[in-house]
DNA sequence: TGTACATCAGTGAACGCGCGTTCACTGATGTAC
DNA sequence: TGTACATCAGTGAACGCGCGTTCACTGATGTAC
């Protein structure tokens, strides 16, 4: 054969990769698939040789952005300090980092406002990834000493998600950059994170 | 003539309503002109006896949604009680209704996600609305006692905003229902307003 | 060792559909004379 | 009072483009004999 047998996992892995940047980076209606398939140095007639439709990319690329952006995250802080944690992960997503490289941060804020009209599988992965996430927060909040650690979790998120939307909507200015920082001390005085 | 003198501007009213309502229920690219003038019983080749482009419609569209959501609201709340008009706002928001009325819901949770890749001045229509409505929830939130109003405001509109997009894309079944009244419980908590 | 054939990731052109935009036309009313 | 013409909101067909999807083909390698 002309190539080794993972090949081709490689390559739709490669795919893969380049939607879950291009869909939280230009939202999904704008991405095209010659636009990705060109971004992994192919010709957009291979595409349906890893995927049965674009449907089934978006899909898939939903689990990837979700495991790439968090499979370690929750791993890693599972035997941290739990206060360290969370206080590490909201500078982290309140940061002008995040703020300016949508591409390769939480796939929350960008996919939020899509999943009403998304078709079911990708609906489905996208509330697997969130309640994954919102569990994992919602341990650290307990080990924290927070109470109704699992409802707080997902206000957290509501809060970061939300926060930081409006800070990419606003246009990111030097008020904006303020507000962000704001919005980290406010959140760790609320649920009681020192650091 | 055949109409009379406002009969042109009643017709122009009549498609930004229901471009407004459809941007808010399908997201702007879902939206088709066609069925905007349909909607409005209208055929479509008539649009642009109205509007220079879709780009003109939608920069209208959400100046006229901000407009009907919060026009009279601000208004009216102007010189009610503060800490019940809080009250009353967040309940609102937070609510099942809201949550499956986005079309005659606020326009933030919809658009946010969508802002950074609008025409210039659909952008600035809606940071213009935006700034409007966190000025307002500022001005209630300093006669109801809260310290730093402005900054709290924002941070009040962030979480409503996270918090009913993050419900809506979770599905809203009966957890979700309940979230929605923990996060209003919380909120009013947080921000020091009774009743 | 050499020839014919199978395999299969990838190519690039073509197809079809949705949709924004354009345009020649309609039909009702008002105005000129 | 009647006829020709201007006005203008609205109609409906056509155009063009972007993009998802399909498909005949390529070309490199492995296998059969």
């Amino acid at each position: 054969m002309r190539y080794d047998s993972e090949h081709r996992q490689r390559t739709r892995q490669r795919i893969l990769q380049v939607a879950a940047a291009a869909i939280r980076k230009q939202r999904i209606s704008r991405v095209a698939l010659a636009d990705v398939m060109s971004a992994a140095e192919l010709t957009h007639g291979g595409f349906y040789l890893h995927f049965k439709s674009k449907d089934e990319l978006i899909a898939e690329a939903i689990t990837y952005m979700f495991d790439e952006r968090y499979g370690r995250f929750l791993e890693r802080f599972s035997n941290a300090d739990a206060q360290e944690a969370l206080s590490a992960f909201i500078d982290y997503y309140l940061s002008v980092l995040h703020l300016e490289a949508p591409e390769r941060g939480c796939p929350v804020p960008m996919l939020v406002c899509d999943v009403a009209h998304m078709p079911n599988d990708a609906r489905r992965r996208f509330v697997a990834g969130v309640t994954l996430l919102i569990d994992g927060l919602a341990a650290l909040l307990e080990r924290a000493g927070v109470a109704d650690p699992h409802q707080q979790a997902n206000s957290m998120l509501a809060e970061l998600a939300g926060s930081l939307n409006l800070a990419r909507a606003l246009g990111g200015g030097t008020s904006v950059t303020e507000a962000l920082e704001a919005s980290r001390h406010a959140m760790k005085r609320r649920f009681g994170i020192v650091g």
